[in-house]
DNA sequence: AAGCAGTTTAAACAAGCGTTTAAAATAACG
DNA sequence: CGTTATTTTAAACGCTTGTTTAAACTGCTT
């Protein structure tokens, strides 16, 4: 295993625990078994690194995740839980791409938004505009009588569902294990948190009360 | 003003802007206008002076909240949306407290569960236990069929949509206001939140597919 | 074998962090 | 007024941070 991979492995594991800020290079390095130069001399700065984790993953995943919105726009009617669930394959198939795969980059992204003065909101948005695209277009397709307006918050709602709870899966999966004492796994969320967005985006439009 | 509370509104305003993590006390006491060591004569420390600006608004915040879930649960049967509406008027209530109180308050919500690894969680969930008690028993008195193991993954997915929103609300409110040329507040968006987290818990319970 | 590009290494750098100290300034009280 | 208490202050503490430096080492080509 080279350096530059070893160190994105380790990278990642700890961000997703601690964070971007909250964790320092040389816990990568210890972890990764690599000198601390090493990062800015393969990677030129802490920023860097962090643009090349969300990028290992985001390049594996957005041609996917396009791919199946597109399907799913070119349906006659689409529902909103097949638009929704057009997510599951892609973001299931990073746990082949590597292990923990889901687990680790839902937790990124949910540490993205909320570490660094959204610069990581920024970097998705520029790098990767066609996953976002596809998938309002999708919404719209499935929901047409939905305002633009209603569409931005209701669509940033889901994010936020959809990335706090995976950036806290770990812990209430195992809440959850203990409660109610059966197995689960982070595809066990995906299928309950699917429901719960796509009733929140059907949800009907409401009479709007002046302000 | 006391300088106690000169830190405190300092540190309030700062940690809702950058986070505990990203907030140092020498940009805290900067803005109060008060020495560097003022903090860890008043407080302690960092990690006391951050509980005493989340029980500021919590004291505030609690009894009221706890008096109108206890006032929706006397209700023969109430809706959901009635159960989470029960949250605007105490948290806008924060407005008159404290100038920017909402805003700020749900910002440091936010950030108290994705810093400093659910040391916020732990504070709240023991400290104000009340809060999630009644909130409960009112989504059951709402909608009883919900099995206690949908509820659990509803409730974190509400948890998870709030925080997150309210974590980001500035720039949302922000980009919403010059996409769409109107004027708009955070009671705004706590109105635009309301009917998608009611229709998201109020989800019908899904044919379970056997794991 | 010599030379060279690519890589790794230990050491140091300046800057920022939370916290502590002891002296100076202010307030409160007999 | 004089004497305690309380609060504020400047300075320093030890530690961690991201980054840089220059020397050592590696594997490959001529």
């Amino acid at each position: 295993m080279s350096t530059k991979n070893k160190i994105l492995d380790a990278a990642e594991s700890l961000f997703a625990d601690k964070g971007f800020n909250g964790t320092s290079l040389r816990e990568i390095t210890s972890q990764a078994e690599v000198n601390l130069a090493a990062v800015n001399y393969h990677f030129g700065s802490k920023k860097e690194l962090i643009k090349a984790v969300m990028s290992r993953y985001m390049n594996e995943l957005s041609p996917r995740l396009e791919s199946a919105l597109t399907q799913i726009c070119e349906k006659e009617s689409p529902s909103l839980i097949e638009v929704f669930s057009a997510f599951i394959d892609p973001l299931l198939s990073l746990n082949e791409f590597k292990v923990n795969g889901t687990s680790n980059f839902l937790q990124l992204l949910g540490r993205g938004y909320t570490d660094s003065q959204g610069f990581l909101r920024w970097f998705l948005t520029t790098q990767y505009p066609g996953v976002i695209d596809n998938f309002i277009i999708a919404v719209q397709k499935a929901y047409p009588e939905l305002s633009a307006e209603e569409m931005f918050w209701r669509l940033h709602f889901t994010m936020g569902t959809v990335v706090f709870t995976m950036s806290s899966s770990d812990a209430l999966i195992d809440i959850a294990m203990s409660d109610f004492e059966r197995e689960l796994q982070i595809s066990d969320v995906i299928r309950n948190v699917i429901p719960y967005v796509a009733a929140g985006v059907g949800a009907p439009m409401p009479v709007a009360p002046k302000s």
